[in-house]
DNA sequence: TAGGTTTACGCCTGAGAGTCGAAAACCGTG
DNA sequence: CACGGTTTTCGACTCTCAGGCGTAAACCTA
């Protein structure tokens, strides 16, 4: 091999989400130096030798949140970032996923942002984090990744607002619950949640059947006939 | 900045994909010097400063195959590769995807292979063309992705033979056409292909409406509800 | 003109999403 | 204990669209 600087620096990051007080949020840190001093960074560190990409983002996240508490992490995209000698780096980007009943303990320079009405973010964060909420997006119509938004267990309606929150858009409450029940989604828990304060039936509890992500659709033109191969 | 081998060596490699007499292909060459001699690689190589990961695999996939002819290409994943210093490297892998009209020339040591009945493969490269080939099935259903793999215009009967040796499964001829056209996937040119030696009713020729990437169907569950939002 | 081949287009069926409304189960109050 | 208010739950209906089948259309050869 040849001389340093013939090869960039090679780092990850994460969009960690979770649904919280109703809205999608985006785990943040605030940069103390420069370059960008002040900005807002998604977190993330280098690669050491030796490790994945999995472990190294798990240990840069470690110093920011607890890991344990990711329900579902995921890779995005990777990017080439400066040109320079001295800047040139490689980016992985991930999607991390927190339950919303979770409030795991972060540091003092890290803190939540709803996704919409973010702070002055430095580098290009807020193009990784729209694809790490597209991503969300998409897999929450045609997988069981709603595991990674919600408790172990939950009503129908609280679920709802999950998804809502997680889609930014309303959804109908019958179908939701029809759709993925039928699917093998969701199972009954046999529980039930007593009602608030203002009264109401009691709600019954439900859970997700596998807590690891699995496809639940598939398209019909592509479909195996029913008959033959 | 520390000494040489505190970061990896950054490479690009490519899972071109064709259909070519009736069955998906996957672009291979043939290594000639060790290590994993004799075996059959992914094209690519390593990243340039100042180039992004785009340019990179561009540039080395030039060396195999006439870049213009890739219709379509997507960033499938990265890894690192090994940990020792002198082999630790970064890899990104991209999906490339060539119409099956074209048959673009290749150097002596590059050749296509079905993917049933795949030679020797060097390093990992088997599981990244099963990536390569689940991310062209999945995108197949929900998006227009068909454009990659078609030529500029074709009867039904022959982009149902490009989907089946893509999918792998046979699809009905008559739900094909129906689909794509109710989602405005397809559109007819008004031109017929006179029929073969044997006879029968000239074909119409349809061909895509857009020929770049675009999501055709939404699931049904988080589409926004009619009236508001 | 007759038979064979391929494409195109029409109906019918069924599964599942979307909507609406009523019933069930709880609260508080008088 | 009856009554209205609130929230959840369930059933019935409609509508869209995939899937399948049969037939007509358009061309060839003989």
């Amino acid at each position: 091999m040849t001389p340093a600087a013939t090869t960039p620096a090679q780092t990850t990051v994460a969009v960690v989400l979770q649904v919280r007080d109703g809205s999608l949020q985006v785990l943040l840190w605030q940069r103390a130096k420069e370059p960008q001093s002040g900005r807002w960074a998604l977190p993330g560190g280098t690669l050491a030798r030796g490790e994945s990409l999995d472990d190294s983002i798990r240990r840069h996240l470690a110093a920011k949140v607890d890991v344990q508490e990711l329900a579902h992490l995921e890779q995005l995209e990777t990017r080439v970032d400066g040109a320079a000698p001295v800047d040139w780096q490689v980016t992985t980007a991930f999607l991390g996923l927190v339950p919303s009943h979770l409030d795991p303990a972060i540091p003092p320079d890290t803190s939540w942002h709803p996704l919409d009405g973010l702070p002055q973010l430095a580098f290009d964060s807020g193009t990784t984090i729209e694809r790490g909420r597209d991503r969300l997006r998409a897999k929450l119509s045609y997988t069981n990744l709603g595991f990674a938004l919600a408790p172990p267990a939950f009503s129908i309606s609280e679920l709802r607002a999950i998804y809502v929150a997680a889609l930014g858009h309303a959804i109908s409450p019958t179908n939701l619950q029809r759709v993925l029940l039928r699917r093998g989604v969701l199972e009954q828990t046999g529980a039930v949640r007593p009602p608030g304060p203002s009264g109401g039936r009691p709600a019954a509890l439900f859970c997700f059947r596998v807590r690891s992500l699995a496809i639940t659709d598939q398209f019909a033109v592509l479909r195996p006939r029913r008959g033959g191969d």
